[in-house]
RNA sequence: GGUACCAUAGCUCAGUUGGUAGAGCAACGGACUGAAAAUCCGUGUGUCCCUGGUUCAAAUCCAGGUGGUACCA
């Protein structure tokens, strides 16, 4: 089979839209496996509270990248790209079409697209740019950047604490400017995409979005982030569902405020998910009912 | 039934001696190449309960009505 006749099936969409089933009725129509494009199902701890697929629907379709890594481990979008292109490289061996799913905008992107190839940034680097954020204010970053890559400084979000040490890590690291390893290059691939997001109006998704909070918390999601509680710190668990929680065990909020802060930033998560996909012209709308019309769209 | 208080944004409420209104939360829009369920930026969305009156001018003062709350019967 000629690569060029593998194709990669994207279905994306905001939290709680519907995705998990609307994917494994399609893999399941184009008898093929799916993985996930989702950075927090990645954690084999986290299960209620990321709306990881159930027992039954992995025993329906074979699912790949979820729960394969620990909230110990370190990861990030490079290394997602990095796990799906060796992936598909063995799907595709016995499929012509793979079905990705998912509601990480980023992540997706950096299979579709391509991510630059940046070197490795040692974990104390990190660690000593947010020390000297927290001690010295943003101020100090902004003026350690402007310093080491004034170009990039220019066009960054200059208010954004994430995006300067991001910057200042990698010029730290490399002794080059961020701006010049920045390719703005779109990465070819050897197999076809198709991108689509599901979605609803959005009092329907904010509707289903409150009761699933409600469903997670029948099926246990308190347990489950008491497991985790003496991690909090981690990354992995910077996590709607969780960190609000922790606010809780520590006596910050009742549960019942706890239990609406969910709601609220599960809402506003898909409002920014939305936001990230509105953007991207390849994606073609759908509402998770329209199951026939998708299977349209890729024959 | 009587008395008192209240009625302003989706919600909770500010609003000075009268000059057509503003905070918090919610909501909405956006950015985003290794933390992305993260992080950051922007935006008031209003029959000021209704009807009259006073006034150059009423959310504001007056009268009546309606609705609510509390207390007394």
């Amino acid at each position: 089979m000629l690569p060029e006749k593998k194709e990669l099936i994207v279905i994306a969409g905001p939290t709680a839209v519907g995705k998990t089933d609307f994917a494994i009725d399609l893999a399941t129509h184009l008898k093929t496996e799916i993985i996930s494009a989702d950075s927090r199902q990645v954690y084999k701890e986290l299960s209620i509270g990321t709306a990881k697929p159930d027992a039954s629907q992995l025993e329906k379709v074979k699912h790949h990248l979820v729960g394969h890594l620990s909230i110990h481990d370190y990861y990030n979008v490079a290394k997602f790209e990095r796990d799906v292109l060796l992936l598909l490289d063995k799907l595709f061996v016995k499929h012509d079409q793979v079905v990705m799913v998912g509601g990480s905008g980023l992540y997706i992107d950096a299979v579709c697209n391509g991510i630059d190839e940046l070197p490795d940034v040692d974990e104390s680097l990190r660690n000593e740019l947010n020390t000297l954020y927290k001690c010295e204010g943003i101020e100090a970053i902004q003026q350690k950047l402007k310093l080491l890559d004034p170009e990039y400084y220019e066009i960054i979000d200059q208010s954004n604490p994430k995006r300067l040490i991001r910057a200042l890590e990698v010029c730290l690291a490399t002794g080059k400017k961020y701006s010049q390893l920045r390719t703005n290059t779109r990465k070819e691939r050897n197999f076809k995409i198709q991108q689509m997001v599901l979605n609803l109006d959005r009092p329907i998704l904010f509707e289903r979005i409150n009761k699933r909070v409600d469903i997670m918390m029948e099926e246990g999601l308190l347990d489950e982030v008491k497991s985790v509680f003496e991690f909090r710190n981690l990354n992995a668990l910077n996590t709607v569902g969780y960190k609000e929680f922790f606010e809780y065990f520590l006596g910050k909020l009742t549960l019942e405020q706890a239990i609406t802060n969910i709601k609220t930033n599960s809402r506003r998560y898909a409002k920014r998910q939305l936001t990230w996909f509105r953007k991207n012209p390849n994606y073609k709308w759908f509402s998770p009912n329209e199951l026939d019309q998708v299977i349209e769209v890729i024959s």
